[in-house]
DNA sequence: GGAAAACGATGAACTATCTTAAGAAAAACA
DNA sequence: TGTTTTTCTTAAGATAGTTCATCGTTTTCC
């Protein structure tokens, strides 16, 4: 059985729940756990999912023309995520969902999601902030990219998320930064030179 | 009196409301005329109002460090903007959001978006539709920025926006593309010199 | 525990995109 | 309508970031 307490607090610190609600949210969520390296997304397929990460390390990825790969989004302990057009339209997946670590997650299907969100006020309002502060994280992220240069990136990246750097592979974090991983790799090790 | 038809057919496209909710809901908006070069939304300023244009132009911009200006949006008839992090957390914007034409806006203050969510699953649903839409566009943009060239950027913009291209100013187009005015402005002729 | 695979570092050559500058065109506005 | 201001074009030189190829290191997994 594993501890749902840290699930809960995210709950919490979006939105009060009844305990009913909490009861009937909590009920519609599956625990799995996942190998490193095993997909929970692939495109072609619906994302089925909504996802929260209760242990362990996930990217999200495309694989462009040229056969590269770009992590879209990364998400560690207390993270969601999930190929989210996909996952809102019910269409098609663009995007892979791949386990970076051996993990255990939460995860709820769209049609258990929909019902939740139908069934009262509270639920919904749950859903509506998560949505809210997707769009406003997106938004920032976008403004970075506009605005800063490939090591201001990953300078702010490393400021803002600093325990959660060391686990993410290099070629991954390059990526979602928008540069190789020959010019991160450049980047870090100036940085030590410097010192 | 300006005409809501458009307005009210953009709800209805995302979902069904009781003639009362859309009663209730209209009331909340506001219409404004704005003057070309006008600033709705200034850094610094908390931004009050969603905005919903009703006909017109405008985008949102940050100016960095250097003094650059980035277009972060463009909005044109039935389009939706705000500096989303400032409008959803009401702090400080960091974004400009400026009329591009003479225009005519509806707004909507924070306060009257609050009380509508929270009076009823129905509107609460469509705010919800609105800020998971907006994630998943976010989200589209963010992959086609991480993926595509310059030139592929505005390849895809042109076609998805025919009609939109011709309204923009270059220099805004180019920033929001994440490339300089010069460089778009070389893209387009070298695709007039091939045809 | 050791072979195989994946990952990271480094350097040299290359290129997409930027910078700067100046003039032409278009739009604004008085 | 003419004048001023803003926007767009062009081109040459500069650079941030890429590509490619190689090698050492770490991780994986049988």
């Amino acid at each position: 059985m594993e501890d749902l307490s840290p699930f809960i607090e995210n709950i919490n610190h979006k939105t009060r729940l009844s305990p009913e609600n909490m009861e009937r949210l909590t009920a519609a969520f599956r625990v799995v756990k996942v190998k490193r390296k095993q997909l929970l997304i692939q495109p072609g397929f619906v994302a089925k999912y909504r996802i929260y990460v209760l242990k362990g390390a996930f990217h999200s990825y495309v694989i462009d023309d040229k056969g590269n790969e770009h992590t879209i989004q990364f998400a560690v302990e207390d993270w969601w995520l999930s190929d989210y057009n996909s996952y809102i339209h019910q269409t098609p997946a663009t995007q892979f969902v791949e386990a970076l670590e051996n993990s255990i997650i939460l995860q709820i299907d769209h049609q258990a999601e929909q019902q939740l969100k139908e069934a009262n006020l509270e639920l919904a309002t749950l859903f509506l902030l998560m949505a809210e502060r997707s769009a406003a994280y997106l938004a920032r992220r976008i403004v970075s990219n506009l605005t800063q240069s490939a090591e201001e990136r990953y300078n702010e990246f490393v400021a803002k998320y600093p325990q959660v750097v060391q686990r993410l592979p290099q070629y991954a974090l390059a990526s979602y930064l928008n540069m190789t991983r020959e010019f991160l790799s450049k980047i870090r090790n100036d940085k030590v030179r410097k010192k």
